[in-house]
Parts: structure tokens; C-alpha cells; sequence
DNA sequence: CTCCAGGTTCCGG
DNA sequence: CCGGAACATGGA
């Protein structure tokens, strides 16, 4: 999983078992949302760093220099197959592991993921697109990158300064008044992001969810892809009909406080990779009243 | 036109 | 503790 190379095309190359990391299912997965799709491979910021790359079976190619910097963002260092050996056996399950083998939950930048995930109340993942890169052309420091300019994500100080009317302009909606209340609490220093690194699970979640706009779900979400908490479990509208229709089939009145119980005890030590691995595997293949999702 | 989306918050039983 | 409603916007 390691060794980098000088490949001919003038990327480097870090060795990857295909089964142990699939780059398409990890940017596409709903963890992030900025990347774009670019040639063979993608390109956009780890944090502050400009960034392509593609994958060829076992070679990941990518902007030469930044692999100790791509090494930690795509966490190639988790154990996926001890993961894997710790899912529950059900064939769901079984079926999820499948479709998605090699997702990793990568490590985000702290606030760009609190952020992001403010912003994705009741919005479609392409939405969330729209408003992430609106925030960041709009807001946040250019990085040129050959030919192109690329856009950090603004950080709390910058939105802090911003009007909610600003903010509005980049399609927020009522999201703008949160993701403005929140950055305020951060740029004051009211609410410490990296404070919280050092927080137990419990603790962490309440601390977050002090800011404006993030309730447990989202609070989940920075957790698990940003805290590095493989517990956390983000239960959204996809993850509630899985949970309802599959493992609490012929139920009535499941409460969320119900099934928030059932998956810490089920899913095991890694809940939060089972939880992604359901989602992007539901997602992607099931189809709503004939309506096609992809 | 209608419905719903990786929710949160507030308000009344 | 629970269910309901409001909250913006855009795509199907």
C-alpha cells in the first residue's frame, strides 16, 4: 500500500490494492463534494493542496509531491479488511460490502466538514455540490493550479465577515443563516473545532451541536468523516428507510432513539463504514416508484 | 404542477 | 418523549 514512483506521465504513483482502495466510490460516495472529474482521474483540494488524481487497477497517479498529504486524506492506513471482518454477516450487508469494496472514509478538513454538512440539510447531493463550490469561488482563496484556479473552502472567519444576504447568493437558502451563525462561533472562538479532536464520542457530538444548524445527524457526519470516529452513525432519510424496511421489517412505531440503539449494538466497532457502505450501496441500486436515483 | 432531498428547530400534546 | 410544521431551492 506504499512506495511512490515517478510514473512517465510526470505523476506519482502510490501502490494500491484495487480491493483495498477504489478511488471512484470514495469521492463518490456522498463524503465530499467537490471534486470534479477531470481526464482519466479528478482533480481538487486536499485542504489548502491542489490535486489530481486517477487510478489504474493497482496504480494511484496523482500530482507528484503531495502523496504523504493524499496518503492521510484517503486514510490508507485503516484496516479494511479487519473492517470488513468486523460487519455483520446478513446478506444487506453482504450486498453493500460488494458493491462498495475499497470505499474509504477519507479524513476531511474540520470545518470544511461541519460546513458542508450545515449546508446539506434537505438538499440532493449534486445541490450540495452546487452550494460547496458557489461557497468556494465566492468566498474562499484561490489557488492556481497549471492552467486553472482553484477554490479553498472559506474558512469560518472569512463567512463570518459575509452577510447572510451574501451567503444567500450562493443559493443556501435558509441554510445561509446557520452557516453564518456557526462560522461566527468558530471565528470568536465560542466553539473550538480542534478542541473537540480531543473529546470522547459523546462529549464531541454535544459540542458540536451547539452550532447553529447541526443536530445529531449532522454532527454525526463531522464525526465520522472528519473526527475519524469509526462509531458514528449519521441516520438521514436513506439510512432510516434501510434500517425500517430490512431490519426492522413488519415493526411499527420504530422510534430514531430505537434505531440510533439497534445499530451500536449491531454493526459492530466500524458502524459508521457500515452505515456509508448501506447508503452508497441503497442509493445508487434502489429505485424510488420507478424513479431512477443515479 | 407535485413531490422530495445525507435536517434542524420550535411548538403543542 | 412524540409528531407536525416551517424553512429555500432545484431537479425529476
Amino acid at each position: 500500500m506504499n512506495g511512490a514512483l515517478e510514473g512517465a506521465s510526470g505523476l506519482a504513483v502510490l501502490d494500491v490494492e484495487p480491493e483495498e482502495f477504489n478511488l471512484e466510490l470514495t469521492l463518490g460516495c456522498g463524503q465530499v463534494f467537490h471534486w470534479e472529474r477531470s481526464g482519466a482521474g479528478y482533480i481538487g483540494l486536499m485542504g489548502e493542496v491542489p490535486v489530481y488524481v486517477e487510478q489504474a487497477g493497482p496504480e494511484l497517479r496523482l500530482t507528484a509531491g503531495v502523496e504523504a498529504v493524499a496518503s492521510r486524506y484517503f486514510a490508507l492506513d485503516h484496516p479494511l479488511e479487519a473492517i470488513y471482518a468486523s460487519f455483520p454477516k446478513d446478506p444487506a450487508m453482504n450486498a453493500a460490502l460488494e458493491f462498495c469494496r475499497g470505499l474509504r472514509l477519507i479524513r476531511q478538513p474540520l470545518w470544511e466538514c461541519v460546513a458542508t454538512f450545515i449546508t446539506s440539510a434537505m438538499k440532493q447531493v449534486p445541490h450540495i455540490t452546487q452550494m460547496s463550490h458557489s461557497l468556494r469561488r465566492t468566498f474562499g482563496s484561490a489557488v492556481s493550479w497549471q492552467t486553472q484556479t482553484l477554490h479553498a473552502y472559506p474558512t469560518p472567519e472569512r463567512i463570518a465577515m459575509a452577510s447572510e444576504a451574501d451567503l444567500r447568493e450562493c443559493r443556501l437558502g435558509f441554510r445561509a443563516k446557520n452557516l453564518l451563525g456557526a462560522a461566527r462561533m468558530i471565528a470568536s472562538g465560542e466553539v473550538d473545532l480542534a478542541a473537540i479532536t480531543r473529546l470522547e464520542d459523546e462529549p464531541a457530538l454535544r459540542e458540536l451541536c451547539r452550532l447553529p444548524g447541526v443536530g445529531v445527524k449532522v454532527a454525526n457526519c463531522a464525526l465520522l468523516f472528519a473526527y475519524e470516529r469509526p462509531r458514528a452513525f449519521p441516520i438521514d432519510v436513506w439510512i432510516e428507510r434501510i434500517l425500517r424496511e430490512i431490519y426492522f421489517t413488519r415493526k411499527r412505531k420504530v422510534t430514531v432513539q430505537r434505531l440510533k440503539k439497534f445499530s451500536e449494538s449491531y454493526f459492530g466497532p466500524y458502524s459508521g463504514y457500515a452505515q456509508q457502505y448501506l447508503f452508497h450501496h441503497a442509493r445508487k441500486t434502489w429505485k424510488l416508484r420507478g424513479r431512477q436515483t443515479a
